[in-house]
DNA sequence: CTACTGAGTCAACGCTCGTAGAATGACCGG
DNA sequence: CCGGTCATTCTACGAGCGTTGACTCAGTAG
């Protein structure tokens, strides 16, 4: 498991191997899965493409690997306080999104896999989200939070919405903090929204 | 402008081209811009290939057609009520979407023109949006409502999250409420955010 | 009745894609 | 120094794509 000799076999396999995912992570990210060719992943990697699909098997195979390495946001917040932390995980996102992150955002919409690998991400960090709140609607409200906070990000980073592209991370997360507590921090508290109907 | 008369040629044609369009607008839809081939629109409208080309010059040329048949949401709303308009569009839009709007949100993070379509919806959006708001970063907040927006009916609509695509339409929008108030109407209630820095 | 227009079809083009497989040549254990 | 392993390249195939242009045939005007 020990590195093995710089410029060894091994080694530059796995530098190969590297620059083909970083190569395939920036063009999946910049214009999607089905945009992206082996061909010019192989040409910005310096590689042949045969070369790509000896390592990777398959185009798929490859964009598996590559949103693989995405990591999945945690949250493990006690009620009372969870919107703080849903709220630093935002601010963090929106100063700098992972690439692989928004590589998945970006395919979620064309490629199968890619769903769900949104939902199966979102699941988890819903269903952990959902433990801090304690209403019988939790699952929805988490899902909502979820639901706010991709497009806020996809907003931002992916379809470059003039104000919000430009704007202060920490002036967005101030403006959302009153919804998010609302969803987050004050279940029951409800009283002032008029009935209709 | 009459109606010409029913089986005439140019009858006929209307119908074959809202054939097409129908097809079209529903493969776009359900597979979005790349993998929706002008062959299988075609054969779903039950026409040759060859006639798509003829009657739309070409894909992008039918795709601007499909996505400008999408109505851009309006909203004029005075201040201190812009949040139930906002809310009350949006109860709509997530008990029925228009298919003509879903087809962009599909493809707009693969194709520039529907991300440019994406875009000056939501500019025109914004920017009557803002003009409720009387805060200075009245932009800025419309443009969070967007993105809220935005990832809600993505969320519900494109990705079927889960929860989200089972509950109740004013559910959703009650728990949305809050933020939206506080974004729309309270521009200025923010007496407890701690300063920081 | 005749000439023309235009709806719709058909076959084919050129291109690009993902992918396969043989060939090459440097490295490394024995 | 020899044999094999393996990183890497080259060439090519087959499919599918958007697009083209020639064609057919029914409606329509004069």
């Amino acid at each position: 498991m020990a590195d093995p000799q710089p410029g060894s076999r091994a080694e530059q396999r796995r530098r190969t191997e590297d620059r083909i995912l970083d190569a395939a992570a920036q063009s999946f990210f910049a214009v999607g899965y089905e945009r992206t060719t082996i061909r010019a992943v192989a040409s910005a990697a310096g590689v042949d493409a045969g070369l790509v699909m000896h390592y990777f098997g398959s185009k798929q195979d490859l964009f598996r690997r590559v949103i693989d390495a995405a990591p999945v946001p945690e949250s493990a917040a006690e009620p009372g306080q969870a919107a703080e932390e849903i709220l630093a995980g935002l601010a963090g996102r929106l100063a700098a999104a992972p690439v692989a992150s928004l590589t998945i955002l970006r395919s979620m919409l064309t490629n199968p896999e890619a769903a769900d690998a949104v939902r199966a991400g979102a699941s988890r960090y819903i269903a952990n989200l959902a433990q801090a709140i304690p209403t019988e609607d939790a699952d929805l409200r988490a899902a909502v939070i979820n639901a706010v906070l991709l497009g806020v990000t996809l907003s931002r980073h992916l379809l470059r919405s003039d104000a919000l592209a430009d704007a202060d991370p920490q002036q967005i997360v101030d403006l959302l903090r009153p919804g998010i507590v609302a969803l987050a921090d004050l279940p029951k508290a409800n009283p002032s929204t008029e009935r209709k109907s």
